[in-house]
Order: structure tokens, then sequence, then C-alpha cells
DNA sequence: GTAACTACTTACCCAAAGTATACCAGTATA
DNA sequence: TATACTGGTATACTTTGGGTAAGTAGTTAC
């Protein structure tokens, strides 16, 4: 039977489905907070430094105030990101990563560098 | 002037935004080879070795033919996977990683360690 | 009084992503 | 003869992500 000697040529069949199915979770943990258009963009112009709304709306090219309203606060959410308003008139609202959120640098970078070997390996191919 | 003040405590606005943009779009670039809801899965599953289309129909849980067949034709394109038609009876379809492939490990890997943190960290706030 | 600044929210719309179901041709098995 | 296997494709449907445009509320400058 085909089946069976395809199986012992593979390699493992069985493999350990809790742990596989943690790291997935995990993963699509990390991509969830990643998600969305702009959030990339969002965290990146905060490295710089603490923004207001209006200043990051500028900064991130093309956004609308709804998606950055909704994006800041997914990021929120997660701790990523702070918000604090102050007591100015007119009222105005600061934005800056959270030490937490710096901790997002590693898999930003490591993102960062796989993708310019690949732009540069797909862009070769053209 | 409060705006004046404000820009000198932020640090600098001014920043080098080619090299930036490029990150960006580096990062995209990234993003885009993972993105969809089964493309992790598929990599992960083939990390353990060759499959062919109904073995990983089978092993990716809950994933239509159409959905398979759609992101490994993706996968196939950024050179990530390799498929190969095997002249058995009936035809037999197998898929690898590539030696490209298996250079997302590292990239994969940081995400699921973030991703293990974060997790860790949303679910001991609730 | 009206425009412009602050930081948003709301309602509506479209296109892309994903799901469900059926179908194809060829071969083997009960 | 009917069923199930191989690797898909075709069609229709729903869900989601994101864009557009307008509105809100309070303050200030012209």
């Amino acid at each position: 039977m085909k089946t069976t000697a395809r199986i012992a040529k593979n390699g493992p069949r069985i493999k350990d489905h809790s742990a596989c199915a943690y790291k997935l979770l995990a993963i699509n943990d990390a991509l969830d907070v990643l998600r969305g258009k702009w959030k990339i963009q969002i965290i990146n112009t905060l490295t710089f430094g603490k923004r207001r709304f209006k200043e990051l709306q500028r900064e991130v090219n093309g956004i609308t105030a709804k998606m950055l309203s909704k994006e800041l606060r997914e990021l929120e959410m997660n701790e990523l990101v702070l918000r604090t308003v102050r007591d100015t008139i007119p009222v105005t609202v600061e934005y800056e990563l959270t030490d937490y959120g710096t901790t997002l640098d590693k898999v930003i970078d490591e993102l960062s560098d796989w993708g310019m070997k690949h732009r540069k390996r797909i862009i070769k191919k053209r």
C-alpha cells in the first residue's frame, strides 16, 4: 500500500499537536496586534517620540481620523500605546509607546530584515 | 507658542524619511507573504515534511480546497514552497518548503515568542 | 458671526477575503 | 454499480477591512 510507504518517507506524521497548536495561537496573537493597514506605521512614528492625535494624522500619510482613532484604541487595549489626556485649552491628547510597546522592536526588525531580503530576491527575478 | 516647545521636547521631528519609508516597505513585504488566514499554518505543517494536497487539507483543520489551492499558489509564487507533480496513478502533487522558505523560521520564531509573552500578559489581566 | 483649531464619532458604501457547495476526470475498491 | 480516492475549479454567498463624508462639542482668533 502506497500510503504507508509515503508516511515513512515523509518523516513524523504524529507530532506534538498541543505544543504546535499553542505556537500557532501565539503567532496569530502577534499578527493580530500588527494587523491593520496602519498599525506598524503608527508604532514606527511613535518610536520617534510622543505625538498628539493631529500630529499623528499628519505624519502617517493618508490615514483618516476614523482609522487612526480605531488603530490607536486597539494599540492601547494591547498596552502598546499609552494615551494621556492633557488639561490644555483646547484639550490635547498625547500618545506614546509604552515600555511594553518597545518590546515589539525585535519582531519588527526581524520582519524588516526578512522583508528586505525578500524584496531584493523577488525584484531581481523580474 | 506651545507647539514650538512641544517639538523640542519630543525629540527629532525631522528623520531620514527615505530609510524609514524603505523599512516600512520591507515590513509590509514580509507581512504580505504571511498574510491570509492559513499561510502560517500551511508553512508550519510543511516544516514537518512533504505533503500532498489532500494531506495538507486534512492536517490544516478547516481549510477548503479553494483556499488551500490559492494560498499554496501564492507561497509558490514567493518561492517559499515547491510544487512537484508526480507521475503516479492517480497523479499526486507534492508540496514542500524550499530552502528559502525555511529562512522564514527566524521571523516566525520571533513572532511566536512575542505572541506567547503577549498572550500571557493579556490573559493575566482578565 | 464664522472660520479654524482640538479630538474624535457615526452612518454608509465598496472591494477583498473567506466560506459553502457542487462539480470535473480518471482510477481503484467493495 | 456505487463509492471513494486523486487534485483541483466554478459559482454564489457572507464577512470583514477600510474609505468617504459628515457631524459633534467646546474654544479661540479674525
